[in-house]
DNA sequence: TCTTTTCATCGTATTATTACGATAATTAAT
DNA sequence: ATTAATTATCGTAATAATACGATGAAAAGA
């Protein structure tokens, strides 16, 4: 590409662009909704559901965190993550701000 | 990568990610909120608003197109772009079907 | 201590995305 | 018919994302 020129656009514009990154990708689409299925936080038994090797799953893990969608913690052995409710709430409102813009147009405003 | 692999996943799964995808550009957020903001329909001003090269946001129109956020029709010379409003509030509606699994649990459910 | 289990990270091959100059296509205007 | 204006598409260079085997790190259990 060229790298993506993050200057030309406000803060709401990048940070709106780098959460649906996150969510990009069906493997974390379903991630997510696995852990909303499970309240209960669920580890690497992610592996199993989804078909995907444990690195990849790990690397997708990795994403969801780095945008503070998820959180995990070591329990044993084993890890388990959940869905950050306060980030997960924040960001619906960020999309609805985005969503609810729309507003309806006469017939000759609208193509 | 490898390609992203579709089968494993729900259709569902895939719309989503599809559509997050779309979004997942600040030019592509701008070009969006612009054209809310404008309800009537704008063309290739975008070009002077943002500061890309024209076959950059002719390419952007075209991914937003593509997944049928947009629509354009032709106005003499110039190209009139507008949000396509069924697909915006089915979009809302498929996120926030999403957002809203959200369920709090009790203090040993969560990690 | 040694092994097992579980997860993260590294390295890397493959594919997708982004950006833009150049060019084509279309329409309006002269 | 020519020219100007506007947009789409092509080609391509640079960069990011995806997938996974291999390896490392950390804790539990023998």
């Amino acid at each position: 590409m060229g790298v993506t020129k993050t200057d030309l656009f406000t803060k709401e514009q990048n940070e709106l662009a780098v959460l649906a990154k996150s969510l990009a990708h069906p493997a974390r689409i379903a991630i997510l909704q696995y852990l909303l299925e499970s309240n209960k936080c669920i580890n690497g038994d992610l592996v199993n559901e989804l078909g995907l090797a444990q690195a990849t799953i790990s690397q997708h893990l990795r994403e969801l965190k780095n945008v503070g969608l998820i959180q995990g913690s070591i329990e044993g052995v084993s890890m388990s993550y959940c869905i950050n409710p306060e980030k997960w709430s924040s960001i619906q409102k960020l999309f609805n701000g985005m969503f609810d813009k729309i507003q309806n147009c006469g017939p000759d405003e609208c193509c």
